[in-house]
DNA sequence: ATAGGGTTAG
C-alpha cells in the first residue's frame, strides 16, 4: 500500500484543493491506483478519507480509469450525506464536468434510491441528461410498480425505450411487483429481444410459480434458434422451475441441453442441478453430481447438505458438513440452516444444540428465524414442547413468525398436546396469519386424543368463519405426464382398475397386520364410516395407480400438496414391505422414503 | 462497462 498520510484540511476546503498544484501522474501509478480502487468494495470511512486526500494530492483522481471506481468507493464507504458532499465536489469542481459514464458509476453505487434521485436532479441541473442506462440504474433497486411506471413514462418521453437494457430493467420491476402482464407487454413491444429479455420473462414466471408458462417459453425460445440462444442463466432458471415443480424428467432434459451447450461445467448450473435432483427425491444423483464438481463453493456444500437433510439422510448431511469444514470451506448461515434441519429430521437433539452453539460461538453467525425454526422443530419432535414454547416466547432474539408457531403446532399434533395447541393458535390469530391448515392441525391434535366434541367444535368454527380447506391432492408423473388424484376421485380414465387394485392392496396389507388409524379421519363419523373414508385418500389411489403403471424395479414417486396423514404414512410403510417397492413421497416440507416396511422419518407412529 | 442467475427451517 502507498503511504496515505492524512490531510484533514484538504477535505474541509474544496476551493483550496482546486488551487493545489497537481503533479502529472505517470501511467504506471494511475493503473496502480485503478487496481487498488477496483479491489476494494468498501473501506472504513477514515481510511477512505486518507485515500481521498492522497489521490487529490497526487492528481491521480483526475485520470479517467480511476475516477469512477473512486466515486463508487466513496458511496460505499461513507455515510450518505458525506458521500454526497464528496460526489458534489467532484461534480462541480474542475477539471471537468464528469462524463455520463462517471455519473452512472456514482448512481450505481448509491444504495439509497432517494439519494440516487437527488443525485439525478443535480446531474440534470448541471446539464447532464444521462442516457438510457442512467434510467436503468434507477430501476435496479427494488423499486415499486408506481416508481417503475414513472420511469417508464420518462423513458418514453426521452425516446430510450428502444434500448434493450432499459426495457428489460423495466420488465424486471414490473415482474417483481407482481405485474407479469406489464412485463409481457414490454417484451412484446421490444424490437430486438436478446437472451436477457427472455430470461427476465422466464424468471418472472418462475418467481410467480407459473411453471407451465415457464416451460412453454423455453420451447418458444428454442424455436427461434436463429434469433436468440438460451444461455447458462436460462438453464439455471429452468432447473429452478423443475425444482419447484418436482419435474424430474424435464429437469434431466434441461441438464442434457446445458451439457450440449457447454454449460455443464459451470458451478452455478451444477448447483442448481444438485438442488433439482435433491428436491425431486433423487438424492443419490444429486450426490453424484456434487462429487464430480471440482471447485465446490459454500453454495454447493449447503445445497447438498440441505438436500440430504430434506431426504432424511441426517447422518450423511452431518458427515458432509464435517467434510466441508475439513476442506476449509467456511460455512455460512444457509449451511447451518441445512445442518440444523438435518438434526431435526433425524431426531439428533444433542447434535442440533451443539451445531447451534458452534454457529454462534465459533463462526460468530447470528441465528435467524429459520435457525430458530429448526431448533423449535427439533425440540418439538423430541417432545420438549414446553421448553420449545419457552424458547419462542422468552429466549429467541428474533420475533417469532407464523411459521415458527406452525412448527410448534405440528409438534402439538404429533404429541397430542391439546393445551399448547390452543395457545399456539391464539398466537397465530394475533399475528393475523392463521390459515386453514392451522385449524386442521388443531383438529388433528384433538382427534389424536379422541376428543371428538372438540373436533366438532373446530369444524363448526371453521364453517362459521367460512374457512376453506385445501383438498388433499397427490400427483404421479408417468411418461412425462402428471396424473392428479384427490380423495374418492372418480375422474381418472382408469378408475375401475385403480379401485380394484387398491382393494387388493388393502386385503394384502390387512393380512400383514395393517390397521387403519381412524384418528386420521377428520369427520365425526362412526368408526366404520371413518374407515371407509380413509380407504380412498388421494395418496392411496395414487399408489394403486403407480403400482399399475410403474415397472417393479423403479421407485414409486408421489408428490403431495399437504402433509402425509398418519394413516397414509402407516399404510405406505406396510405397503413398501409387502410389495417390496421403494416409495418416495414428497410432501409440503420434505421427503419420506419408504422401504422394507420402514420410513426415513421418525415422527409418525 | 453497465442487466438477468445458484443454496435457505416448516
Amino acid at each position: 500500500m502507498p503511504s496515505l498520510a492524512p490531510e484533514p484540511r484538504a477535505m474541509a476546503s474544496p476551493s483550496r484543493l482546486a488551487r493545489a498544484p497537481r503533479p502529472r501522474p505517470t501511467p504506471a501509478s494511475s493503473s496502480v491506483a485503478a487496481a487498488l480502487l477496483a479491489s476494494a468494495s468498501a473501506l472504513p470511512a477514515r481510511r477512505f478519507l486518507q485515500l481521498h486526500a492522497h489521490l487529490l494530492r497526487t492528481g491521480l483522481l483526475a485520470l479517467s480509469p480511476s475516477a469512477p471506481a473512486f466515486l463508487s468507493l466513496a458511496a460505499a464507504s461513507l455515510p450518505s450525506h458525506r458521500a454526497l458532499a464528496v460526489l458534489d465536489h467532484h461534480l462541480t469542481a474542475p477539471p471537468s464536468l464528469p462524463s455520463t459514464f462517471k455519473c452512472n458509476s456514482i448512481l450505481r453505487a448509491l444504495s439509497d434510491p432517494a439519494d440516487a434521485l437527488r443525485f439525478l436532479r443535480r446531474m440534470r441541473a448541471l446539464g447532464r441528461r444521462g442516457n438510457a442506462f442512467t434510467l436503468a440504474i434507477l430501476l435496479t433497486p427494488r423499486c415499486g410498480p408506481a416508481h417503475a411506471r414513472q420511469l417508464h413514462a420518462n423513458a418514453v418521453a426521452e425516446g430510450h425505450l428502444r434500448d434493450a437494457l432499459l426495457a428489460t430493467s423495466l420488465m424486471r420491476c414490473y415482474a417483481n411487483g407482481g405485474d407479469g402482464d406489464g412485463a409481457r407487454k414490454l417484451f412484446d413491444e421490444m424490437p430486438v429481444r436478446d437472451a436477457v429479455a427472455w430470461n427476465v420473462l422466464i424468471a418472472s414466471c418462475v418467481r410467480n410459480r407459473r411453471t407451465k408458462d415457464t416451460l412453454k417459453l423455453f420451447e418458444e425460445m428454442r424455436a427461434r434458434e436463429g434469433e436468440v440462444q438460451p444461455d447458462d442463466v436460462t438453464c439455471i432458471l429452468l432447473l429452478q422451475a423443475c425444482t419447484t415443480l418436482g419435474a424430474l424428467d424435464f429437469g434431466e432434459r434441461v441438464w442434457a441441453y446445458a451439457e450440449e451447450r457447454g454449460y455443464g461445467g459451470e458451478l452455478k448450473v451444477r448447483n442448481s442441478l444438485i438442488a433439482m435432483y435433491s428436491r425431486c427425491g433423487c438424492v443419490e444423483k444429486a450426490y453424484c453430481v456434487f462429487r464430480k464438481t471440482p471447485q465446490k463453493s459454500v453454495v454447493s456444500w449447503s445445497t447438498m447438505i440441505s438436500g440430504l437433510a430434506a431426504n432424511g439422510f441426517g447422518e450423511d448431511a452431518i458427515s458432509s458438513f464435517e467434510e466441508m469444514i475439513r476442506s476449509d470451506v467456511a460455512p455460512d448461515e444457509q449451511t447451518f440452516t441445512g445442518v440444523l434441519s438435518a438434526c431435526s429430521h433425524s431426531g439428533l437433539v444433542d447434535e442440533g444444540f451443539r451445531f447451534f452453539d458452534m454457529m454462534c460461538c465459533e463462526y460468530r453467525l447470528k441465528p435467524n428465524v429459520r435457525h430458530y425454526g429448526c431448533i423449535v422443530d427439533l425440540m418439538g419432535r423430541a417432545g420438549l414442547l414446553d421448553e420449545a414454547y419457552e424458547l419462542v416466547t422468552k429466549e429467541m432474539r428474533v420475533a417469532p413468525d407464523a411459521t415458527i408457531w406452525r412448527t410448534l403446532l405440528g409438534a402439538c399434533r404429533i404429541h397430542g398436546h391439546v393445551d399448547l395447541g390452543e395457545c399456539v393458535i391464539s398466537h397465530l390469530i394475533e399475528l393475523k396469519a392463521q390459515q386453514a391448515g392451522d385449524y386442521v392441525l388443531l383438529l388433528n391434535t384433538y382427534a389424536a386424543v379422541g376428543d371428538w366434541n372438540k373436533v366438532a367444535e373446530v369444524r363448526k368454527l371453521m364453517k362459521e368463519k367460512g374457512i376453506q380447506t385445501t383438498p388433499g391432492c397427490t400427483t404421479v408423473e408417468h411418461n412425462g405426464e402428471v396424473h392428479e388424484f384427490i380423495a374418492d376421485d372418480d375422474a381418472h380414465p382408469r378408475k375401475v382398475e385403480i379401485y380394484d387394485k387398491l382393494n387388493e392392496i388393502n386385503r394384502h396389507l390387512r393380512i400383514a397386520g395393517y390397521v387403519p388409524n381412524v384418528s386420521s379421519e377428520l369427520h365425526d363419523l362412526d368408526s366404520e364410516g371413518k374407515e371407509s373414508a380413509l380407504t380412498y385418500h388421494s395418496e392411496k389411489l395414487a399408489i394403486a395407480f403407480a403400482l399399475l403403471v410403474t415397472p417393479q424395479h423403479r421407485p414409486i414417486r408421489l408428490a403431495k400438496n399437504l402433509r402425509v396423514c398418519v394413516d397414509c404414512h402407516n399404510f405406505t410403510k406396510v405397503f413398501s414391505g409387502i410389495y417390496k417397492r421403494l416409495v418416495i413421497v414428497r410432501d409440503r416440507t420434505r421427503f419420506h422414503h419408504f422401504e422394507g416396511g420402514k420410513c426415513s422419518c421418525n415422527d409418525y407412529w
